[in-house]
DNA sequence: GTGAAAGCGCTAACAC
DNA sequence: GTGTTAGCGCTTTCAC
């Protein structure tokens, strides 16, 4: 098939090429009647609008680039599925870029999505990102930006992050409410807002209810199945008395329900349990999980709509950036039914 | 910041726009001092090439469309990664569409992939797919077509697919092997190769071990833990004798696991499970599942490394297409252990 | 209501 | 080794 444009279709019904181009933007100057001519020969030809040709000179491309660290975390993923869900019915396009949680390939990304003139960013940096860097360009371009769960909050642009303080807070007070009084809590060593705002809810939870904060029950790792066990065996073996754990993620607090399994400590009565982030596994495993629902599908649509209106809005960076902070849901399950056996 | 274009910069070094262009593409007969001197006042003007004018005029777009049902579903994320880490390495972006099941908004996407002029298209087909419709427009316009793990094989597209044929028959042998002997399978209702496929696999599985095919231990239904369950419930109030079930994918298996431990039947000594795709819950679940797995990332790999070849290679459809099958690899866990206590 | 013409920022063929 | 020139297929301003 021949590729066919604008300029076959005018020579094909004797217009001009501009009348045609006209016709197919439904521009209100032209007649029904040509339209109708128009769009039923570029049907016959198959003729498709060249969209690089109308980005070029237009200067606007339809397309919003996003960047994430990696698809294969269910966060991640969902949160782009709604991402693009709500961009593709506002008739925008989104173009992919991973990080693989590498700030080098989120700068290399960066460039690749402004070489492309994308129409705007939408970003969730990567875990080992010291400076604002890269993006800093984003902004000097005036192209708008928007972050969401992880942000850069030094940068003027708005984000959609749940409030992770919050969510730290509502787990803790959970346990606490539960009956639990020696709570661990496992957190990340790399240095990211939203693990130390997890760690500040849980420390003020503790304070709230009149709980001493006990150095010894926060440890510090990287975030892992594996983790979640050593933490186990690291607690125990150094005889540190604790009937619950809070962990930054569930994954980690899977490896914690598996390594008390074999250690035969019973869960929820000897120890509660409580996550982070509402994985897919969290209902099905045994005891079910407790956790935090993070919102993800309504993270991906939020941060879509604010985006829709920035690029509506026009002044990008001129008033203070819009911070929403989704507020996480607690998601009661077996693992943090309370320590029932306590009064024995 | 101005938009600074080649013309900028030649006027900066006082040389023509063209010596620019063949610096910055690194083209043999520019000395290298006018290299570098050209690369250096980029850097300083805060230069970006605008690949939508490149790719304009040189008709390439080094994007690639990928277009699958639903980055919500875990298998195609993975694979997206996959696609997207390769593509990447390879110089090429994506841009996302997601059919959402529906091939009326399957058809909008490759439109708008065709629009966006993209240099080639990887897919996997929506479930309500009945004809190969729009995607002929991509073989039609020598576009690189490739499909994975659902592929319109009418078409003369080359697919990268795990053998589900392979997968239904390890399966059902896996349980024939550890003794169970009367094999429900629990497949869709909806027309999908891939399904028809792990049934195949599971009647020749039986046959081949001379057990007999009793159609009343074939459920057909829409996928879902809940038709897990249903289908247990319905089984025993027929009071159908069965020792074990194949289910089309993981989540319908864990259905049958929850409705199981509900009865009170024990699993795997009263009745074996086996699943299919390899969901993360399926090591984390008590009992853990057995399941087929589908090397997500290695699909996701194999395409876009097949796919770079026919970007290569040119001549997309004159030749027969590859249609490469990836073996499933059989994980055994607990749920399929067999029934040991059949002997009592 | 339609036509004419310029130009978006590059690539690439042809000069010298 | 570098300059000249002609578009790629649209959008958009200015005519009439």
């Amino acid at each position: 098939m021949k590729k066919v444009t604008i300029l076959d279709i005018a020579k094909e019904l004797d217009i001009t090429f501009s009348t045609v181009a006209r016709a197919l933007n439904d521009h209100p100057a032209i007649s029904k009647n040509t339209k109708e001519l128009v769009k039923a020969a570029a049907e016959r030809l198959g003729y498709r609008k060249n969209k690089i040709a109308s980005s070029l000179r237009s200067g606007k491309s339809n397309i919003i680039g996003v960047l994430v660290p990696s698809l294969d975390v269910s966060f991640f993923s969902s949160v782009v599925h709604g991402i693009e869900s709500i961009m593709n019915q506002n008739g925008y396009s989104v173009l992919l870029y991973q990080s693989q949680e590498s700030y080098k390939k989120e700068d290399k990304g960066i460039e690749t999505l402004l070489n492309s003139r994308v129409d705007g960013v939408i970003a969730s940096i990567a875990i080992n990102r010291e400076d604002s860097g890269t993006y800093e360009d984003i902004i000097n371009r005036n192209i708008p930006l928007a972050f969401f769960d992880r942000s850069l909050d030094d940068l003027n642009a708005p984000s959609v992050t749940i409030d992770d303080y919050k969510g730290g807070y509502m787990a803790t007070e959970h346990l606490i409410k539960a009956g639990y009084k020696n709570i661990v809590h496992i957190t990340e060593t790399r240095n990211l807002a939203i693990f130390k705002e997890r760690m500040r809810g849980y420390k003020d939870a503790l304070k709230a209810y009149g709980l001493p904060l006990n150095e010894d029950l926060i440890l510090k790792g990287n975030l892992s199945l594996d983790f979640g066990k050593e933490c186990v065996k690291n607690l125990t073996s150094r005889k540190i008395p604790f009937d619950a754990i809070f962990t930054l993620e569930d994954f980690t607090a899977m490896g914690v329900i598996q390594q008390l399994k074999v250690q035969h400590i019973n869960i929820p009565h000897e120890v509660g349990i409580i996550g982070f982030a509402n994985e897919a596994f969290g209902s099905l495993v045994s005891p079910t999980l407790s956790t935090i629902d993070q919102q993800t599908n309504r993270m991906g649509e939020e941060i879509a709509l604010q985006f829709l209106k920035m690029l509506k809005a026009g002044d990008f960076y001129k008033s203070a950036p819009l911070r929403i902070k989704l507020d996480p849901i607690l998601i009661i399950r077996e693992s943090s039914q309370g320590p029932t056996w306590e009064n024995i």
